[in-house]
DNA sequence: GTGGTCTAGACCACG
DNA sequence: GTGGTCTAGACCACC
């Protein structure tokens, strides 16, 4: 499991590990009854302090897709990975539809938003193959 | 000229005034050596302080887009236009890049990413039209 | 509007916080549409860290009986006091029931159980009105 | 003899353990000398750490109402009977007292809290029958 | 070892 | 002035 945060997002810290929880359990890469990386590991592992990584898992908790086991740690829960699924969805179509949102009242032309579009997936994919 | 501010968005509001003016900039609806709504006014359309506003202009002073002419209020520089092109260009490619690389680390499909955007251009351009 | 707080309680701070902010909305003492104390200004107030009142503020808006203004601060929704009325039936309800389970389970008889109530309810009407 | 605990209670289990096995000897279902389960036994029993209950059975012995009788156990004391029932006492009163508190302070009517305890009382008693 | 709560105090965005 | 986020580090309950 890769955990990537961006310290200077305008997203919160605490937000962007939210999301990126419900990424690892939506693909599988958190398996449900599982548990996820202790508080202290993860902040490790990002390099922020542990506070931020509690806070966004008690967000979690909420959220209902892990379970504080007392002493033992976070587990997700059963519903977690249909629940994921579509919190996923949501959250990538959100940024989307704002990116795209901007796009528009911006005034560039459909043809040049599309082209820039079509730019940025291709650059991605390279990426995400390289 | 319409503006848009979204309270709710992660983006501060004096950024996202800021991106309002330099997309009308970029247009053309704020046409060089013309004057900017007052920050008063602009305050009250859109329903926010006055000072939030007039930060906004402070940084758009110093990306030298707009200029305080004193007693008359801030006038749109002869370069802004040019400027404000590149600007525009660079803002809603970097909101897009950030989307789409979210999508990316969310380990949708290449697929399922292209049937999202598809989905929302095809919904903003009803939006545009109707 | 007055706020009692117990450091010494099993029930964290944050949370007791959450439940007098419930009643007060409940009893009407903060209005709909109205500002609840500011956080620092409820922290010297109750002599607990700021941070612990922002916390219990986040929960309550999370709840939707408050919600932030920017700037200004935390407003009483429109909808918290039927919300709160709700909630503070059952907060006080799953108390109760919680203490009556336990006397139950203690074997102590029905009468017994009774006898404690009666002597404790009269004890806290004394207090209320003297 | 049957134990309750509660995971989610804000009281610590190893407390509800203490007050589960008062509650045992006061009402005679733990006699004067006999032994309580083992630290072993009584985990599994309550699917909870076995040092959980070990720390309850510490607090115990502290109290005086258990002593550790080495090679067989811990063993009821010859003083607990009398003093299990004075601490089941405290313990419902506080436990009452406490719930009554907040009722109070919650701003609900007395005839409000009588009600919710007459409705509580039946409910237990309907359980208790049944 | 685990998470949960709290204090302390910094900096930021916003009004 | 307001709330929001983050770091830092303490102590506790529990495994």
């Amino acid at each position: 499991m890769l955990f990537n945060v961006h310290p200077d997002s305008t997203v919160p810290i605490y937000e962007q590990i939210v999301g990126q929880v419900i990424f690892g359990i939506a693909s599988g890469d958190l398996a449900a009854e599982s548990l996820i990386p202790s508080v202290r590991e993860l902040a490790q592992v990002l390099l922020v302090h542990p506070n931020t990584v509690a806070r966004a898992y008690q967000e979690l908790e909420r959220h209902g897709v892990v379970a504080s086991r007392r002493g033992r740690g976070m587990e997700v829960t059963a519903e977690a990975p249909d629940l994921c699924k579509e919190l996923r969805r949501d959250i990538v179509q959100k940024r989307i539809r704002e990116a795209l949102r901007e796009a528009v009242c911006s005034a560039l032309s459909e043809e040049e938003i599309r082209k820039l579009l079509e730019q940025e997936v291709s650059r991605l994919n390279g990426k995400r193959r390289g």
